[in-house]
DNA sequence: TGAATCACG
DNA sequence: ACGTACGTGATTCAT
């Protein structure tokens, strides 16, 4: 016998979503997105593959017009409408069933019931099958018959009837339920049945006269009310009889063999797991691999047994996440034929095999700055991997996990003190080699082929360089101003204490939350997870109420500057007494950089008190010059959306902020005060970043009417930008991404989230994203340049940092002009766009007079 | 480990 | 009516 399992989907969904969405919250993904119906949907139906062990399973589900509502619309009146959130999961629901290799079946006008009882109908045709229909709705048991059974789900556990266990608990056939229904009708889907009759005088009526056609030709031998009702609600009963009668004959156009159950596609099941952030069912996935074949290397004793072709993917592996201060393990190299491991005292000869073949590798830049050889590579996987999925991640290890590779994550490995190396680190060679080229063809098909080849690749080999070289720091200028800091922090505590009447810590939000809102009380603040907000916004509205808020703030101010700069930096100083960061290539949502161990692009730059942290940056060589974009996003923008007015004023070289607050309250440029400058300034930089009126508001301390008027006005003087921002938004929903000028992509799923905020921040990520993006695709771009052209001139001055619109060069004398020559021109003459670029270059014997 | 805070463009 | 500015990293506290 084989059996078949017939799931009523919608029911199973139902059930679940309303079985925890009373309770409260309800269970979300850090998406935002309710998950709650589909993870009761994932466990039942899990648990009914575990207990039944299907030959066949279907599941399914209501779609679209229903013929019954189409003829009796008070059908299933009065429910309420479905929740949006639980509307969301529906589609997933199908797809999960997908992944499981299990068959659905949906079909207007019919209602999930019927498709259960015309395949449960197929199956009685068939003396091999027999089957089994689980659901929670007792309309189903009409189905029952000696070929099926139902699962009937309670709250807690189920009943299954068989013909024989029906009859014994009802007394009736199971066919009869729907005679049952005609008489005492169901409140569920509003169908009335005879009016006054229940469920206790049905069962009676049927079990005396068989059916309901049975109780009307015996209508005499019925006495009293009964009767009555009987007689007056005949009409309603046989209507009932119809709708409540399942229909077995839906035209399915299916083959039976299409639900036989074959087990799960367990990498599309993960991917959707993970999507919903079901940790739990991850874990539980059984991850039966494909038999791996055994990892076949040779470990090289000596160079001379390598014989590598002319294409070759080789794979470093260090010891330490931060490669300046790791020292090889070993290296892999494979190509066509072979796979070979290196260990590490030979890596540095071996990495020289590689001149003049087709290179291949992941993560060059750490093979660069650690091996401290010229590599000559033309396609790095990670930063193609990250150009596809920007929320890839620098662990190889994770990426071949998605392509259901047997590996360990780096972490592990390393907690493992790398144990298994040879295998682990071959693996990885393999496949960089195996599987390269699918990542070009992706990056060929969707236009940012150019993007590794013209930007990504050739900027490796000078972000290695600058990190390689570093920061030269010196202790020196700050221990002076350690010294004050100290001091003033240990007056500035005694001064908290004092006032606040007790000893704490000011730096737990939490006690200072206490201590300023409710001890002193100095007025309202909101409240966050732990306790009261106490950031620099809020303290400064009450900075009147109350002398403690100035003493926190300027407490705060000089603890941030003593722990993270001034006592953080020289914990990151070399040997060669510079500071080398890691620059991230792949991380940033935007195309950025980002900067880490230590993070060299926030050094205070806004406070001049702060500012002093630059004079403990001095040049190796013998000045620092720095070179910065004047409102690159600004003029990217006024590109973009092609304002004629923005262009125009970029093209004159006006002060734009000045000439946006003329425009705004109509004066001339001249009447312009400083304070009505900043107001503008703050509403442009407001647009690029999609605020609202509330936002800016907040932001100007004006109100919310005052900020929506000024954006208003801005919008209406600049048509352009608000064409802009309505057609990107636009676009992004349409592709469910949005592109940079050079075709750099970036996925906005937040988009397609159901939750409205989460929708909301895609789309000011729309906006911005083109903008930020296309803006450092620029600065990359510069940077090639401005390398390239130091270089070529055989100039020794050193590009050492960037900062998002600004570079810092560690040069020699002599080579200043020279240099900013350079600069100027790869900086303003990189791209042509519609508005030029203008830079502005400094120079001092440090990084704070290089401003 | 995550929240809160604050440094930068 | 919602909740309210994009992109980062480091430190500290509290769980």
């Amino acid at each position: 016998m084989k059996k078949v399992v017939l799931v009523d989907g919608n029911n199973l969904l139902f059930r679940s979503y309303y079985a925890t969405a009373y309770s409260g919250a309800l269970m979300r993904n850090s998406k935002g997105m309710a998950t709650n119906a589909l993870y009761g949907f994932v466990g039942m139906i899990n648990k009914i593959i575990m207990e039944e062990e299907p030959t066949y399973m279907m599941v399914a589900f209501d779609i679209g017009k229903n013929f019954r509502k189409e003829k009796y619309d008070f059908y299933k009146e009065g429910r309420s409408e479905t929740p949006d959130d639980l509307k969301v999961q529906m589609p997933i629901a199908r797809k999960i069933l997908d992944a499981m290799g299990i068959k659905y079946l949906e079909l207007a006008p019919y209602e999930a019931d019927d498709i259960i009882g015309t395949v449960a109908s197929f199956a009685e045709e068939n003396p091999e099958y027999y089957s089994l229909i689980v659901s929670s709705d007792k309309d189903l048991l009409q189905l029952i018959s000696f070929e099926t059974e139902v699962k009937l789900l309670k709250q807690t556990g189920f009943i299954r009837y068989n013909e024989e266990t029906f009859k014994k608990d009802y007394g009736i056939d199971p066919i009869r339920i729907i005679d049952l229904k005609a008489l005492m009708g169901d409140a569920s889907d509003n169908i009335p049945g005879v009016r006054g009759i229940g469920e206790k005088t049905a069962l009676k009526l049927l079990q005396d006269y068989k059916s309901l056609d049975g109780i009307y030709e015996h209508i005499d031998e019925i006495k009293g009310k009964v009767k009555e009702k009987l007689i007056l609600g005949k009409d309603s009963a046989y209507m009932s009889f119809e709708i409540a009668t399942i229909y077995k004959k839906v035209p399915l156009n299916v083959n039976f063999e299409e639900f036989l159950y074959k087990g799960p596609d367990i990498l599309k099941l993960k991917n959707i797991y993970e999507e919903l952030e079901f940790y739990s069912m991850l874990k539980n996935l059984v991850i039966d691999k494909p038999k791996i074949e055994e990892n076949k290397y040779l470990v090289v004793k000596d160079l001379k047994e390598m014989h590598l072709e002319d294409e070759v993917a080789f794979y470093l592996e260090v010891d330490n996440l931060n490669y300046h201060n790791g020292n090889i393990l070993g290296m892999s190299i494979t190509d066509q034929n072979n796979t070979y491991y290196i260990d590490k005292d030979l890596v540095k000869d071996a990495i020289k095999l590689l001149k003049n073949k087709k290179v291949i590798t992941y993560d060059l830049k750490k093979s660069l700055v650690v091996l401290k050889e010229d590599i000559t590579c033309f396609f790095d996987l990670m930063i193609a991997s990250y150009l596809e999925d920007m929320e890839s991640s620098e662990d190889i290890a994770k990426l071949m996990m998605s392509f259901n590779e047997d590996i360990i994550l780096y972490d592990d490995f390393k907690k493992k003190n790398f144990e298994n190396k040879e295998n682990i680190i071959t693996l990885k060679s393999k496949f960089i080699f195996n599987n390269y080229q699918e990542f070009q063809k992706m990056l060929k098909e969707d236009g940012q082929i150019d993007i590794l080849n013209k930007i990504e690749m050739p900027l490796i080999y000078v972000l290695a360089d600058m990190e390689c070289y570093g920061f030269k720091f010196d202790i020196e200028p700050l221990l002076e101003m350690k010294k004050e800091i100290v001091a003033q922090i240990d007056v500035i505590t005694k001064e908290i204490y004092e006032m606040s009447g007790e000893v704490f810590n000011i730096s737990s939000p939490m006690q200072l939350g206490n201590i300023l809102f409710e001890k002193l009380a100095i007025g309202k603040s909101k409240k966050t997870a732990r306790g009261y907000k106490t950031d620099v916004k809020t303290l400064q509205k009450y900075q009147d109420r109350h002398p403690i808020i100035n003493k926190v703030l300027e407490y705060r101010n000089l603890t941030k500057l003593l722990s993270t700069y001034i006592d953080g930096l020289p914990t990151f100083v070399k040997e060669d007494g510079h500071i080398h960061t890691i620059f991230n290539q792949t991380l940033t949502r935007t195309g950025r950089l980002s900067s880490m161990e230590p993070n060299l692009q926030n050094i205070p730059a806004r406070e001049e008190y702060g500012k002093q942290i630059r004079k403990a940056f001095v040049p190796e060589n013998d000045i620092i010059i720095s070179a910065d974009y004047s409102q690159i996003e600004l003029r990217i923008l006024a590109h973009i959306s092609d304002s004629e007015e923005l262009i125009n004023a970029f093209i004159n070289d006006q002060d734009i902020h000045t000439k946006v607050a003329a425009d705004i309250h109509g004066i001339s440029e001249s009447e312009v005060t400083k304070q009505m400058r900043s107001m503008a300034k703050a509403v442009i930089f407001g647009i690029v970043y999609g605020i609202s009126g509330f936002g800016l508001g907040e932001n100007l301390n004006i109100s919310r009417k005052e900020a929506s008027e000024f954006i208003e006005k801005y919008y209406e003087l600049y048509p352009g930008v608000k064409n802009y921002m309505d057609s990107i938004v636009k676009v992004a929903y349409e592709k469910g991404e949005v592109k940079t000028l050079f075709g750099r992509i970036r996925k906005i799923n937040e988009l397609k989230d159901s939750n409205y905020q989460v929708r909301t921040m895609g789309e000011r990520m729309a906006l911005n994203t083109p903008i930020q993006g296309t803006s450092a695709d620029i600065m990359k771009m510069a940077m090639i340049e401005v390398y390239n052209k130091i270089k070529e001139n055989n100039l020794q001055s050193k590009l050492i940092l960037q900062i998002h619109d600004e570079i810092i060069i560690d040069a020699k004398y002599e080579e200043v002009a020279k240099l900013k020559e350079i600069i100027k021109e790869a900086m303003e003459g990189v791209v042509t766009l519609k508005v030029p670029f203008k830079i502005e270059i400094n120079t001092g014997i440090n990084w704070y007079e290089a401003k």
